[in-house]
DNA sequence: TTCTACACGCGAACAGTGTTCGCGTCAACT
DNA sequence: AGTTGACGCGAACACTGTTCGCGTGTAGAA
C-alpha cells in the first residue's frame, strides 16, 4: 500500500500521538468532559462536537459508547445523583428536611443539572435506597403510605425547580460584563424595585407596600421555607392515635 | 432596470401573492403562529424559519418584530399567562387554590410552555393583578407579609413545575407510534412495575410493597395534594391572635 | 404625473447543531 | 505471516439562530 492518500503524514502523526495521550475514550470519559462542561456553562453548553474535541476527536466517536445526546446527559445526572449522600436517623422530618438540603447543594454545585430531573430520573441505587429510607420513616411514624409516596415525588419536583430556578437566576448576573456577580445583582434589584415602585399604590397597595421582601433575595431561606411548609403539611396527615 | 436578474419572474409573483394573502407579518401574527406550534408539538419545536415559513417566508422577516428566539417565546408566554381568569371572593384559601388550578390548567393547554416560566415571568398587568389579590386575600387574613409574599413564589414554581413535568410525561406515551396514549402509558406502567417488583423485598420492603401507590398515575391528584400541603403549611404561619 | 425617500421584506451566508454511513487502521489471535 | 474483528472517526446531511445588505412597493413631494 503506499504511503496513504486521504491521510496526510501529519494526520497520521497526529492520531498516533492523541491516541498514546488520552487514556483510550470510554464512557467515563466522556461522561467527564461532558460533566465539566455542565459545571461551567451549563447543559445547553455540551454538544457532542465540544466533548469529542477533549480527545481530539470527531463526534462520530462518542456514537460507540453512548446512544445519543440524552443518554449522555443522563449519564450525567446519574452521576451527580450518585454524589449525594442518604441521611439515616433522626425522625423522619429531619430526614427528610437533610435529603432535600442534600439535594439541593449536589446539584447546585453542578450548573443546571437540575433541569434533567424533570420528566425521568434514573432509578440508580443510591436513588432506590433514598427512597426507601424516607418511605420506612414516614410509614412508621404513621403517615399514610399514599401520602409519603406523594410527599417524595413533591419533594423531588420542588427541589429540582429551586435549583434549577436558581441556576437561571445566577446566569442573568453573569452574562453581563467582568464586573462582580453579587454587585450586578444588586443593581438589578434596584432597578427592578423601582419599577415596581412606580406602580399607583391606590390599585396595588399591598404590593407596593411590601415590595422589599419580595425582592428579598435570600434564596436560601425561601428554599427552606418553602420545605418547612411541605413537612408541616405531610406532618398534618398523620391521623391521629385511637 | 432589466426585467429582474436575480429575482425570477415566478418569485416575484410569488411575493405578489404572499403580500396579499397573509394580513402583513406582524408582532401579533407572529406569536400566533409560534403560540400553535408550542400547543401542537411544543417548545423545541418552535423555530425561526418555521415561524417565517407560515408567511412564506425567510427568518430573516421575524427580526424586525422581535429581538430574538428568546423574546418570541417570551411573547408566547405573556400571551398565555393573559389567559388566566383571576380568582376573586372566598377565603384565601379558596382564593390561592383556584389561582393555582387556573394557572395550571391554563399551562396544559399549552403544551410545555410551562417550561417558559423558569427564571422569568414577564410582568404583565395580568400578572401583577394576581400578585395584588392574593397578597391582599392572605395578609388582610393575619398571614404575615413574608411568608404571604414566599408562598405566591413557591406556589407558582411548583405549579411550572407540574405542568412541565405533566408534559414531558406525555410526551413519552406519544413517541412510540400511532397508538392510544392511554394503552402505551399504562403498558410502560406495567413494565415499570414488574421491574421494581424483581427487587429484593428484605432491601426494599416498603418501596415494594407500595409500589401500586408511586405507580398511580392520577397527576390532578397528587397536585392537588401538594397544594394542599402548602397551603396547610401557610395557614400554620398565622400567629394566634392574641 | 413624475420623482424621490424610506420603511419594510427577505435571500444568502456563517458558524454552529445531532446523527449516520462506511472507510481505514491497528492489535491480537491463529 | 496472515486474517479477523473491534474500534475510531472524516465527511456528509439536514437542520439551527442570527446578521448583512440588497431589492422592492408605497407614500409623499414637486
Amino acid at each position: 500500500m503506499s504511503p496513504s492518500r486521504s491521510p496526510s503524514p501529519a494526520q497520521v502523526r497526529a492520531r498516533a500521538a492523541r491516541l498514546r495521550r488520552r487514556p483510550t475514550l470510554g464512557l467515563e470519559a466522556i461522561v467527564d468532559v461532558a460533566l465539566e462542561i455542565v459545571d461551567a456553562e451549563g447543559v445547553e453548553a455540551v454538544s457532542m462536537r465540544r466533548v469529542a474535541a477533549a480527545f481530539d476527536s470527531g463526534p462520530a466517536s462518542l456514537y460507540a459508547y453512548v446512544a445519543n445526546k440524552d443518554a449522555l446527559l443522563g449519564h450525567v445526572l446519574r452521576r451527580v445523583i450518585d454524589e449525594m449522600e442518604l441521611p439515616s436517623g433522626g425522625t423522619w422530618q429531619e430526614r427528610l428536611r437533610s435529603w432535600a438540603y442534600e439535594s439541593r447543594a449536589v446539584m447546585a454545585r453542578h450548573g443546571d443539572v437540575a433541569r434533567l430531573t424533570f420528566g425521568t430520573v434514573p432509578v440508580t441505587e443510591r436513588v432506590l435506597d433514598g427512597i426507601e429510607t424516607n418511605l420506612t420513616a414516614m410509614i412508621e411514624a404513621g403517615v399514610p403510605p399514599q401520602v409519603a409516596t406523594w410527599a417524595l415525588d413533591i419533594l423531588s419536583l420542588y427541589v429540582g425547580a429551586d435549583v434549577f430556578e436558581g441556576w437561571l437566576m445566577s446566569q442573568r448576573f453573569d452574562d453581563g460584563s467582568g464586573r462582580d456577580a453579587e454587585e450586578i445583582g444588586s443593581e438589578y434589584f434596584e432597578a427592578v424595585q423601582r419599577e415596581f415602585a412606580a406602580l399607583p399604590p391606590e390599585r396595588y397597595p399591598y404590593l407596593v407596600r411590601h415590595l422589599p421582601l419580595m425582592m428579598n433575595g435570600d434564596s436560601d431561606a425561601r428554599f427552606a421555607f418553602g420545605i418547612d411548609m411541605l413537612i408541616a403539611g405531610f406532618a398534618a396527615q398523620i391521623p391521629a392515635p385511637s
